[in-house]
DNA sequence: GAGGTTTTTTCGAGCAGTGAAAATAATGCT
DNA sequence: AGCATTATTTTCACTGCTCGAAAAAACCTC
């Protein structure tokens, strides 16, 4: 049973936690400025910190840096993260590819590797398997931080099993299936956290842009699928509280255009770039999806369209309206300020923003409250790697923070 | 700024909520049981239950009661709300009638009137005025509460307004518009909060079956109007993490059956009373929608679709599918479950369960993870109640156990 | 080097929770 | 009736945490 007792130790464990967190998106700082913005008291801060130096967890900066303008008094030691600390491995598997990132306890990238996936690659080699040998690559280009990697995290797609040890289904061929996320912990004894892309999308947004940092976003992934992440105030929300949705797979039309996933009628057969190639050449909606669209193809697609080409700027339309209702759909469950696209469609925004835009216009909650902001931010891989990090980051702040002495009361 | 701080003072603050929480669903109880539920020492239990039985707040019960088999050992001294220390005022407003109720502080209801509502009695008395009028007549019929009256809760319908004091929709006539909530705040000097309909049938349904208390259920209210309310793992989620949604509102089908709220396709269109009757009666679906439908007429719809009348079934059907497809595209971002079929409509789940299955089945979250079971409650009056006063209650609670004795830190 | 300024640490007080032991209150057995 | 048994509740000594205030430290200017 999760017990929610204060004591005097989980008092101590979420002011540490305040203080990490502070540092984590503040970077290094003195203590004063940490007593500050966590509102606890100099001596708090001072108490904490003694701990978490002894711990090596924290290191005080040698340069003090003092170009702020201030020349009087007593100058402020920064303390900033121990890097040797930790080390986390992130992999973002795609369909196409696959990176693998070294990164330091202070979020510094070490090492990175990338690795092009087909769809034979997970048949040819067990995914867990092929995960871990690019750690063990990692692990001997960097041999003075191998003994001290301490979490790995993984961006993927599609749904994940109730334990988070897989996948149930994945667009990633031959990747669902196994529980390999299970099978990597064992093989490196190290913990293994899978993260969904969409969610992963709605918590680097909010680093991305310090406005939308404490707004309610939905960020929407238009690509060679279509994924949806939604944060709240900060946190992300959404199917398990994980922050990630099945838009893409959110019907728009009963009985509709085939989708990859097998079912009909989903906003990604419509929205993603082979649905958009699909209608744009009339061919049939059940006609089998292409397995993969060059992004030269897609690019010339746009361009066509904004050139007036009347095939193409169906294609457009008609994925406008799709991601439109969907979003109008979900709105009736959430209603974010800011809607954000992301990944390469998101620069065909211009041409899909009018059906957009009427769809939405067409809900009781956008004719009450307004149109949500729509905007669009072209990289995608950036937000994903900075969200996987501070996930991977934060678990790690977790572990160390979370039994310090004593794991358990004696209950 | 809000300040996460731990001192000491949250931690009292903390722990006398898990009491007073335990004692909430589990009605009076000994010390050492409510140990072992919050997880406190007896010690800490003692102490806090000295300051609960100072301020008055909780009172022993002098009946010990020991039914309970054990004949061995001192008798527990039962610990449970003292009633008369708070008395909430709750609304629950709706289309055609105003239940007034008062409660005490351990959940007993003392008095209640029950007004009937018109579409004029919004435009000819102010809301704030027609409530304060009610609220007036409890007071005079219970003059030793009066002086006790704490907070008032209201259940709406509708899209509230940023704050809270106010609806900016409703489908109550002439209700929406006017800050009625503050209105009434400043005229009883008390505090006043909406609730949204649905978000308290999901908080109420909590109440009603243990075993949906701590999964994730979403509530859909079916009768003259479609609501939704979702519960995840106890907690109410959704729009606003208020736990209600406009489910109703939500498109089906773009540019379809006209909605009451205005719009058209909304899935209220198509399922709520007035919908499955103009599609049974064959009245085109840009017809105004009916006012009010008896719910006479709507039970002897059921029946006749019940003894295979043909156009009566197909208005079920076509409400089945409005709601199934409603809920696949809902699943696409959370996946309760259960679903929960409330209200006069849900009398009819077993003429829409096939639509509403195969629906659910057209989507990819159910083709892997199964369908959620769906079952009806008949009774959507008594989670609703409950709900309003379970939130009113704790919001008490809240207030009560609060800023104890120094209100705010010199910070 | 004295005086001023800002950061950091030290110190005593206060408060909350805990475990163990004591006190309390009833029953059951001789 | 007397005493052991059982279970609840309270008391007590102790630990750990935060806090405010004062002291110490570190650097600058004159």
């Amino acid at each position: 049973m999760t017990r929610n007792v204060s004591d005097s130790d989980s008092v101590r464990r979420q002011n540490r936690g305040l203080i990490l967190s502070a540092l984590r998106s503040g970077g290094p700082q003195s203590r004063t400025a940490l007593a500050g913005i966590t509102g606890l008291s100099h001596a708090s801060v001072t108490a904490i910190m003694q701990d978490l130096l002894a711990q090596r967890v924290v290191e005080e900066l040698t340069s003090p840096d003092r170009a702020d303008g201030r020349l009087r008094g007593r100058p402020a030691t920064l303390v900033g993260f121990h890097r040797a600390a930790a080390y986390v491995v992130l992999f973002e598997v795609d369909v196409n590819r696959l990176r693998t990132s070294l990164v330091d306890y202070s979020g510094v990238l070490v090492d990175r590797i990338e690795t092009p996936v087909t769809p034979q690659t997970f048949a040819q080699t067990r995914p867990s398997a092929f995960f871990a040998e690019h750690l063990e690559s990692l692990r001997t280009r960097t041999p003075k931080a191998a003994q001290t990697f301490r979490r790995i995290a993984i961006s993927v797609q599609g749904i994940l099993d109730r334990n988070g040890g897989g996948l149930k289904w994945s667009p990633i061929a031959n990747l669902a299936g196994t529980s390999f996320a299970d099978e990597l912990a064992e093989m490196t004894e190290l913990p293994v956290a899978l993260y969904k892309r969409g969610r992963l999308l709605a918590e680097g947004t909010r680093w991305l842009d310090p406005r939308l940092s404490d707004a309610s976003v939905a960020t929407v992934f238009v690509g060679s699928t279509v994924a949806m992440g939604l944060s709240q105030r900060g946190s992300t929300t959404g199917r398990d509280m994980g922050g990630a949705t099945e838009f893409g797979h959110m019907n728009h039309v009963p009985n509709g255009a085939l989708c990859r996933c097998g079912m009909r009628g989903c906003i990604e057969a419509y929205a993603a770039d082979y649905g958009i190639l699909r209608t744009s050449f009339s061919v049939p909606d059940t006609a089998a999806p292409a397995p993969a669209v060059p992004s030269q193809q897609f690019d010339s697609l746009i361009k066509r369209a904004e050139a007036g080409d009347r095939a193409a700027t169906h294609g457009f339309n008609l994925a406008g309206r799709a991601i439109g209702f969907g979003l109008s759909r979900m709105m009736a469950m959430f209603d974010p300020s800011h809607i954000l696209l992301v990944g390469p469609g998101a620069r065909a925004l211009s041409l899909m923003r009018g059906e957009i835009e009427s769809a939405l216009s067409a809900s009781l909650v956008c004719s009450i409250n307004g149109l949500p902001a729509i905007s669009a931010h072209l990289d995608e891989r950036e937000p994903i790697f900075r969200g996987l990090m501070m996930k991977a980051l934060a678990a790690v702040d977790d572990v160390d923070v979370a039994p310090n002495s004593h794991a358990l009361r004696s209950a």
